[in-house]
DNA sequence: CTCAAGAATGAGAATCATTCTCACAGCGGG
DNA sequence: CCCGCTGTGAGAATGATTCTCATTCTTGAG
């Protein structure tokens, strides 16, 4: 994952942040193991890194929300899971025991039905962006600044 | 609405529960106000039956979902927003103030991003139902009872 | 019509995920 | 080597949701 590393370091850099080793090894501990909660989360980093604390996972999660580099998912529990964001991402979440399948994007739903054993209820898509309002407000604010 | 009024009756029904009033009146609510969440959702409600309380609200919530009548939506925000359930639901849903935007369910996003003035920068995607194992755990449970 | 049993409600306490606070640690430039 | 930040860990605080419990309402048997 060294591009990744790569990448991080720079957008960190560009908001005049570090790229400390509690953010390494978290980065690595989400790209390895996707849809893990904070618990799990921190319950894996602490095999390598023992002090770490919960708060600096949150912290670090929201950091890496913000540098869209990962993305948080609240697939019907309280709790929110975290993976490494990808542009199309499909997903097949069972309702009754959580479990959630990746999925390539283009896709056929009864096709699909078939060869992952999977019974599709519902369809939930949300296209996610900006607004013509916010843009403008950006904008502003952008120039302000 | 009496169709609405209707279905939920029997469904009730059937699981031994009864339609109350608040229950209607949350219904209504929650039928004219798409999206709101569970504090908006309460102070609506009191405009018609003052002493209703926040857990009628949640409770009553709870049990519409498992009805499936009501959907819970998180929205990128830490509390949920609720409406009533369609199979198919297309949002268009703002990053930065929240707005959401319902839409008709076949789409192209070029189009789409022209004529509502969205800038679209991620498409989420959840189809929802019931893995293999778990549709052999609901069988079994259903026999056994 | 009356009453008992169970279902539902309102108020406030409890819970759980997440965020905040604060004292301390560690890096990076001068 | 020191200063000024940025980060961290621990625990407190917050906020949404769920639970508890005493009370009220409904329903159906008699």
């Amino acid at each position: 994952m060294t591009t990744d590393r790569r990448a991080m370091q720079s957008s960190l850099a560009a908001a005049g942040k570090r790229l400390t080793p509690e953010r390494e090894l978290l980065l690595d501990v989400i790209g390895q193991h996707p849809h893990s909660d904070a618990i799990e989360i921190l319950r894996l980093a602490r095999k390598r890194r023992p002090r770490i604390g919960l708060a600096t996972v949150y912290r670090t999660l929201r950091l890496l929300e913000e540098l869209e580099v990962v993305e948080a998912r609240r697939l019907g529990q309280p709790h929110s899971h975290y993976e490494v964001r990808r542009r199309d991402h499909l997903h097949l979440v069972c309702t009754r025991c959580g479990a959630v399948l990746d999925l390539p994007s283009p896709f056929d739903v009864t096709a699909l039905e078939r060869e992952h054993d999977f019974e599709v209820s519902q369809v939930r898509l949300e296209l996610v962006g900006l607004c013509a309002k916010c843009r403008r407000a950006a904008r502003r604010e952008a120039e302000t600044s």
